[in-house]
DNA sequence: TGAATGTATGAGCGAATATTCATATATTAA
DNA sequence: TTAATATATGAATATTCGCTCATACATTCA
């Protein structure tokens, strides 16, 4: 599938490494839900939130009072979190307790510590 | 360590809960690398660009060409990852070869992809 | 040297983001 | 019902981001 353009002098400048790599392109779709799952935890009030919740079930005034933020600012990032299906929740009374939705998180969580601790 | 303020009731709602999670919150330094790793993974084009560079050792060229995108917006975005050491370049000629740092990334990469294939 | 090629980068623009503030919703207690 | 508590959310704002365009830099070739 030659495709050139007016990138490359030729239509590739390295067909063989390219048709090596090609297949593993990632599909539009996929791409773009892998980096929403990435961008989950692209933000350092949200990375500090699931590092507790990875630890305890806790509730959003808990939250807010570990990390000494407003509840309206951990309430905004719970959402994110939870579009994303990266936290679970229940509700007890008048409060809600936030967990990690699975192992996959933290797996992914601590994959990303190793990476920022002996990268 | 009691910290109340004007989020909770009392100076914690669950105290319990707070202690057992507490020490594991992140420190504000290491939420921000961490959260800078995963955003250099947060977006859809740096994205299919790890995914073709875990596969094969590319050029800038090859890498516009397989994703039909322009030159200076893939270069541009080599920066981001360049800047976070999730990519590593070498000169040969005019050209400048890219390939993933270490497996960590594609560790990391590949954890996010089964996040969002079995998730 | 000068022209061509491969890559990097700064400015600029529209879109997305994180927080604050004010307010709404839901549950419990009086 | 009314007041209080816990949480969610919309608007506004400052910042960041990803791309385009133009251009600079680096290397090779003639």
């Amino acid at each position: 599938m030659p495709m050139s353009d007016e990138h490359c002098a030729e239509s590739y400048i390295h067909e063989d490494r390219v048709q090596e790599a090609l297949p593993h392109l990632l599909e539009d779709g996929t791409a773009v839900r892998l980096a929403e799952t990435f961008k989950a935890l692209s933000d350092p009030t949200r990375v500090r939130i699931v590092s507790l919740l990875g630890k305890a079930e806790l509730c959003v005034c808990d939250l807010a009072a570990a990390l000494g933020m407003s509840q309206s600012a951990v309430s905004h990032q719970l959402r994110t979190l939870r579009d994303l299906r990266l936290v679970r929740w229940r509700r007890e009374g008048r409060q809600i307790f936030y967990k990690l939705d699975d192992e996959h998180v933290s797996d992914l969580f601590y994959r990303g510590l190793d990476h920022v601790a002996h990268g």
